[in-house]
DNA sequence: TGTCCCGACTGGGCTACGAT
DNA sequence: ATCGTAGCCCAGTCGGGACA
């Protein structure tokens, strides 16, 4: 189930984003293939413009008098709301390099991607740090905390942001270690818990 | 079971805009 | 200026879910 399924699923912002997903259409047009009125559609529009979902791509004035018809779109980014290809492609191509690459090409290569993953390192105290590595797990859709422990922090994690590809290749956490540790500026060590369905954790000891 | 709350929707009135 | 169409705003209704 793609996430917008998941989160419009059956509801009329599904079908309004599912209409636009065929092409940009005026809230009447909207309304009359919905059979609701105007009013209605537009309320459903600014949340979905509000969301970042739709977007207002132009007018249309089709020969009659009056004020041009607003055309709204699908907005760019929402597009991968809609996909559900990508996590079995990503599980399906780490399968199959594992299945040709030895296990310290595939740490190579995984180390890498999370190196090509990192943003900016994040800035200020270790805790702060910590912080900001927790925030991009949770930006990529990870439910992650801190927490102190002996000697340093730790990353927990409620369940995992790429959990279809880390039970395909469990070095896939390889990469989120790295990336962790290209934002935070210092060691992290990945110790998820992969027995049934994965739970992220990473150690960031103090350097000393 | 009754009440309250909230989301979805409708209808009416108004404004904005462009053609005649 | 007038008319037709579209957009915006607001008050009200309706139905379903939560709760005492």
């Amino acid at each position: 189930m793609s996430v917008w399924e998941r989160e419009y699923g059956n509801t009329t912002r599904g079908h309004i984003l599912a209409l636009l997903r065929g092409g940009a259409r005026s809230v009447d047009e909207l309304a009359a293939e919905l059979g609701l009125t105007d009013n209605a559609v537009r309320a459903h529009l600014i949340i979905l413009v509000r969301e970042q979902l739709a977007l207002a791509s132009g007018a249309r004035r089709d020969g009659g008098v009056g004020k041009p018809a607003t055309l709204y779109s699908i907005a760019p980014e929402a597009q991968l709301l809609f996909s559900r290809a990508y996590s079995p492609l990503l599980a399906a191509l780490l399968a199959e390099l594992r299945a040709h690459e030895t296990p310290a090409a595939m740490m190579r290569l995984l180390r890498r991607a999370g190196h090509r993953m990192a943003p900016q390192p994040a800035s200020g105290s270790l805790e702060a740090r910590v912080h900001a590595g927790s925030d991009l797990l949770n930006e990529l859709g990870g439910s992650t905390d801190v927490a102190r422990e002996s000697g340093g922090f730790a990353i927990r994690g409620h369940g995992c942001p790429l959990a279809e590809a880390v039970v395909a290749c469990p070095e896939t956490c390889r990469a989120v270690e790295q990336m962790l540790t290209d934002v935070i500026g210092t060691r992290t060590i990945e110790s998820c818990d992969r027995v049934g369905p994965p739970n992220c954790h990473f150690r960031i000891p103090t350097p000393v």
